[in-house]
DNA sequence: GTGGTCTAGACCACT
DNA sequence: GTGGTCTAGACCACT
């Protein structure tokens, strides 16, 4: 898979990291129970610093969507996604709520915010190569 | 208008400001042309710092949700909300991307996200005392 | 608050510094809402790196032991503490398993390993100083 | 006896084979002067790498759990169990000091404390096929 | 070779 | 002055 990272973003490394991750999982390009590079792999293909993959690794791994072995390396967890949880649902809001506030401010319509949704979700699942 | 702070919440407070300013644009609280509360106001009303506040009204003034008056204060930008620019649709992209990715991880699918973003919709303008 | 630390134990020094604040709260040397050092300051006053201490409080956090607020610092949870969940319940359970085990080899009895949790228990309530 | 590892946990695997033995003497699964499979034998039963059990045996060796001979392989040790050392009691009680923090600041009385500690007694005991 | 831990040091965002 | 992020570099534990 291929990551692709804003260096002048002021949205975090190894936050920009978790979302091409969760990105790549959501479209299929890593399955379930696929191997992802080692941290200092990785780290040096992208021209950061490993520290700065392992927080991203950690993290995604306290999510639950990959699991850490100490030897074998990184994987996309196996068994399962983390699920709908209700404080997830409240992450969700929190996030989307600006969002669709500012667009109320600027003349979009509900059905254009739907649209774009829809756009959006169809973009990511269209390279989808299948995903159990 | 009732702005409500997260002390907690590691959203940085001048951003929380403006998203409920934003917000309180939205559901109408705020009408176009009204006056703000002038700076040193606003920071000593919710207990914040003046830079904090500060910083909030001169970022919603370059996107042009407010105008600053030297005299006459703070106002909402009385003539026109700001439109949908392109610059604007990209970063609403960027912005609802991983949020889209991360649902279709953990299995919502289209129906449950669009009902979702309707939804966080209807809250806000339900409220809504009309600037449609 | 005195913290010790064994910098020969391998047990590694951000859980030992984990393990001393937690137990301060047990004994009510720290009480809920109380400040805790800066990063920077905890490190220089134990001599240890600022890294290490912000990944104890950073864990410290994410069990909901402390706050930590980006300007104001850092503070015992002013609330109330963590509750004893289902996974609270089984970390403790695999924590106390193998020692316990240990304990019967080396013919500790039953009312022996009682005694030893309770002398503890004892120690640490001893210089309690009142917390809620 | 069956030794059940889990590779996701964080336990060195070295470690839970040690956990896991010393527990089947503990529950009299393993008898005094029984034979332990060969380090070979049990990496290959287990899946894991020969320096791994190697690991495992040599620490229980050194504590005096067992015995390692050249010829007729690993045994239980056959005379007794290591005892109550001042220095387990020194390791005993620097391990259950952080458990018994945690429990209290969770709120665990000190009833609810010495009822999990026997708990976990009895589900040893409770399989014992005799050695006390 | 893998991740884990720790250090030293820098710049930034926030208030 | 506070925590957040990132880098460069080192040594260790585990397999």
């Amino acid at each position: 898979m291929i990551i692709q990272l804003d260096m002048q973003s002021d949205v975090p490394i190894y936050t920009q990291l978790m979302n091409q991750i969760i990105e790549g999982i959501a479209r299929g390009d890593l399955k379930l129970g696929e191997a992802l590079p080692s941290v200092r792999g990785l780290a040096s293909d992208i021209g950061v610093n490993l520290h700065t993959v392992n927080k991203a690794y950690n993290l995604l791994k306290q999510e639950g969507f990959i699991q850490i072995h100490r030897q074998k390396g990184v994987v996309i967890q196996p068994d399962a996604m983390p699920l709908v949880t209700p404080e997830y649902e409240l992450k969700q809001h929190n996030q989307l709520r600006p969002i669709i506030a500012e667009a109320i401010c600027r003349g979009m319509t509900k059905e254009q915010l739907l649209q774009v949704t829809e756009q959006i979700h169809k973009e990511i699942m269209h390279n989808e190569k299948g995903n159990a």
